[in-house]
DNA sequence: TTGGATACTTGATATTTATCAATTCAGCGA
DNA sequence: TCGCTGAATTGATAAATATCAAGTATCCAA
């Protein structure tokens, strides 16, 4: 059942980098055209080749990307709130490259990808935007391939560790954000790799229970990790 | 020595999607900003790190863009004339992520970033040019990364094979744009992992001669390569 | 609280890919 | 044309990673 957008969402999703920008006017004719909907976990929202008939705007919850060839899939990216996913599709009218799945219950606003390009031919602040987004993504990518290009596996999971140990805070433990198939398959492993590459870890002091990571000894880690900013650092 | 830019070139640059709808009094203006240099084989152009001076387009010759970490090295892409590289760079005013040198003799000409980013603010055709191109770009990387997760390094060279067969109008031959080992470590293996990749593309009439690769049976190839749009069409 | 489903882990083994070493081959300048 | 240099190939081996098969832990619903 299709249901309005909250007081409370209309105002995070405005301040999102993309929308923070744009002439009142335009935001608001973007959110007439809005429509949001709430799904349980495990929910396709959309396939890679579809036609990209939305802008998806998570307003909570938490989405998986993937995509797969032929028997195979691959968690390609994991999208948190409040952002937008698979904006490139929608700017190009191109078939999508990658699926969506909601990882949990989630709420998500969808406006017509007609309305974005409307929008975006009649408001500069927001086409500045989109491009700043666009490129921002396509950095994303770009150190993603690196990642996967330049590093073992455990090279790989040692630096994912580290990032999530600064994203929250630096204080040496954080929950996995994801069940660790997924995390396997985002980094490009098995899950039984996973599993031993968590354990060969603990040579440079991090310990795993469940979903709790703790980094005893954040030297050693950096030391093994080599984190570089060019790969590993999401602002730049 | 800079030079200017010759009057075939110029218009050659005007036909780039990125340049090609906007206002000419703007092109003017950004060619009135660019020099052109000539550059031998092996030079380097930029570094990974290096704030984004230029936006650079390749008007002939050819250029490497490679990442490296630690003491590993690895080939992103190869580019083409008449195109532009390090866009994204360039527009969010960010540290390239990767670095550049010449494969070939090539002539490149060089707009200051700054000056990008005026006559982007300027020109509306211009900023639709480059969303186009940055999503463009985004989706490249993307099909990419599915590339490389998704397949195993036989696969990637098959599908590589087939492609440039397309390109060079299925000829049944083409040569290899670029020594073996850098096509190795474009398809993320190394050179004696990609001499045997092409042996083992015999048992699906793949031969090789120095250079020149020809496809003796396409539909045994296409039976083990399974090419998809969603990775291997450039177009969409 | 209990049973079943599913994720995770562990061990054994297979496959893929990388490394190292030794030739062979090809291009190029003297 | 010769000889040098670096690329490419080949063979042997090692390392990384995947697969298969149990087993264990965990979560959730009845």
């Amino acid at each position: 059942m299709d249901v309005q957008i909250r007081e409370s969402e209309f105002t995070d999703v405005r301040q999102i980098r993309l929308f923070s920008d744009m002439k009142e006017e335009n935001f608001s004719a973007l959110m007439q055209a809005v429509y949001v909907q709430n799904f349980p976990p495990q929910v396709d929202l959309i396939s890679e080749g579809d036609p990209p008939d939305f802008l998806q705007i998570l307003l909570s919850g938490g989405v998986e990307l993937y995509a797969g060839w032929e028997d195979q899939s691959t968690t390609m990216a994991v999208v948190r709130p409040v952002s937008t996913f698979i904006l490139a599709a929608s700017i190009k009218d191109q078939p999508y490259l990658m699926s969506a799945r909601t990882l949990e219950k989630s709420r998500i606003a969808l406006i017509p990808s007609r309305d974005v390009r409307v929008i975006f031919e009649a408001d500069t602040a927001f086409a500045r935007a989109i491009v700043t987004e666009l490129a921002q993504c396509y950095r994303s990518v770009v150190k993603n391939t690196k990642n996967l290009k330049l590093r073992t596996s455990r090279e790989r999971l040692a630096n994912y560790v580290l990032r999530n140990h600064n994203k929250s805070g630096r204080t040496n433990f954080f929950e996995l954000p994801i069940e660790k198939r997924k995390l396997a398959s985002l980094l490009s492993m098995t899950p039984e790799n996973l599993s031993r590459a968590f354990k060969a870890l603990g040579a440079y002091g991090v310990t795993v229970n469940g979903n709790m990571v703790v980094i005893e000894d954040e030297e050693k880690l950096v030391a093994f990790a080599r984190p570089n900013r060019l790969i590993d650092d999401y602002a730049s």
